[in-house]
DNA sequence: GTCCAATGGCTCGCTGACATACCTTTGGAG
DNA sequence: CTCCAAAGGTATGTCAGCGAGCCATTGGAC
């Protein structure tokens, strides 16, 4: 009975270490904390992880080993993530149920969020928020891309209001991105998906739940058929 | 800024033995075990939840002490769900933050649920377990309805294949059950309720996405209001 | 020039959690 | 009747992770 395998998974997805590194791995790859930018103080990003200092400098010094950051001491020091970010090697084969659950999750999580965002009364700071990334993603280089674009995403599943479903879209998007680096990112697509994104983001502006709910889908829909094609 | 709350929230829910004894809880009160039923073996459950055997039994224990199983040696034997469930207290006030949170994420996950399901082509399993699961609904007593409601909901998640999407749901509705113990059952909101189930599984079976997009996304508006009334 | 606050870097003892192995109980198979 | 497989019950040594404290470095404030 695959409901129990659901309920009986495993409480923790590694130690503590491992998964202090997924989080800080994940801030920086869905572009939450840009090249040149500075993470939290150790103190401070430790306690928000509610792991040691130990534990969070241990993590630390593995991404400065895998080129992702930085560090400087001193006052106004801290942990920078560098600039250019380092190549992630798409190493292994992809496992079909794994994509097909990623994607799935997915498409639920973020239509959801589109269409609250869309059913909510925005405030200005909200608003500013989602045409600022909007434009963020259409200036966008090849390289930066998937960050902003992540980034875009993010700012509706934080114009939700809600801490979880954010947190969701994040988890969500971090697995469908491991698998998109594995393949290419063609200027045609970058173009299709930046005019979906106008339509998405005018929806939700306009408060149109449906229409907002449906273009997100569509939108997915276009990286799905992407990575079915070329992971199958 | 609210997304790095979201990104770099806490690592970890508890220790070992808290997170334990919720899955354990979840699994009890989401109907997945029934009353009478037998958890898996302490050795099998424990590889399973990814956990050491004597953190688990450690766990079971304050099941145990909480009333909620009881435990017997020898072959056949095991540790098993009692009937009645004890009674929980509803202690705390509630957050008017932790509740909209928790309404929102259900929104989105189980409307994407039925959607995705809907969308899915269901094998004879699939859809006579969903009837099962509706019948029993229907018949339910008001002090198991809970469960059964869960358990039909979680059908359903499970109709569309995707492990992350069911594990979602469970999670979002042992939240808002948590909620829901502190208000009262009324029978003709069951009926009603009922009701909208039948809506929700045909639209499912005949395969319309919308429709039962649309049929689930009122079943929890009706929830959610009540809600929002008792607790505000 | 001096000070000092904020930051990363480091150490040590304690506890929770784990792996492993073994013991005890039970009820069906033979 | 005997045996034994499968389940819960127990004990022990090891190690990851934590808390707390201190050190070293830096650059602005005064």
């Amino acid at each position: 009975m695959p409901l129990r395998d659901a309920l009986f998974r495993p409480v923790r997805a590694g130690n503590a270490f491992e998964e202090t590194v997924e989080r800080l791995v994940q801030a920086i790859r869905l572009g939450v904390v840009g090249p040149g930018e500075r993470l939290p103080a150790e103190r401070d990003l430790a306690a928000r992880l509610g792991v040691s200092r130990v534990t969070l400098r241990e993590a630390i010094r593995s991404l400065q080993d895998a080129g992702y950051v930085e560090s400087r001491r001193g006052r106004y020091g801290g942990t920078f993530v560098n600039s250019p970010l380092p190549v992630v090697a798409p190493d292994r084969r992809v496992d079909p149920g794994e994509l097909a659950d990623a994607l799935t999750l997915r498409a639920a999580v973020e239509a959801g969020a589109a269409e609250c965002a869309a059913g909510r009364a925005l405030g200005p700071v909200e608003r500013r928020n989602l045409l600022a990334r909007l434009a963020e993603c259409r200036d966008a280089s090849v390289d930066s891309y998937r960050r902003k674009d992540s980034r875009l995403h993010l700012a509706i599943a934080e114009a939700t209001g809600s801490p979880s479903l954010t947190a969701a879209v994040a988890d969500a998007r971090t697995r469908v991105n491991a698998l998109l680096d594995r393949i290419p990112l063609l200027p045609p697509n970058l173009a299709h998906s930046n005019d979906q994104h106008e339509v998405i983001v005018s929806t939700i502006l306009a408060g149109d739940p449906e229409a907002a709910r449906r273009a997100m889908a569509e939108h997915l829909d276009g990286t799905a058929l992407l990575l079915r094609g070329f992971l199958s």
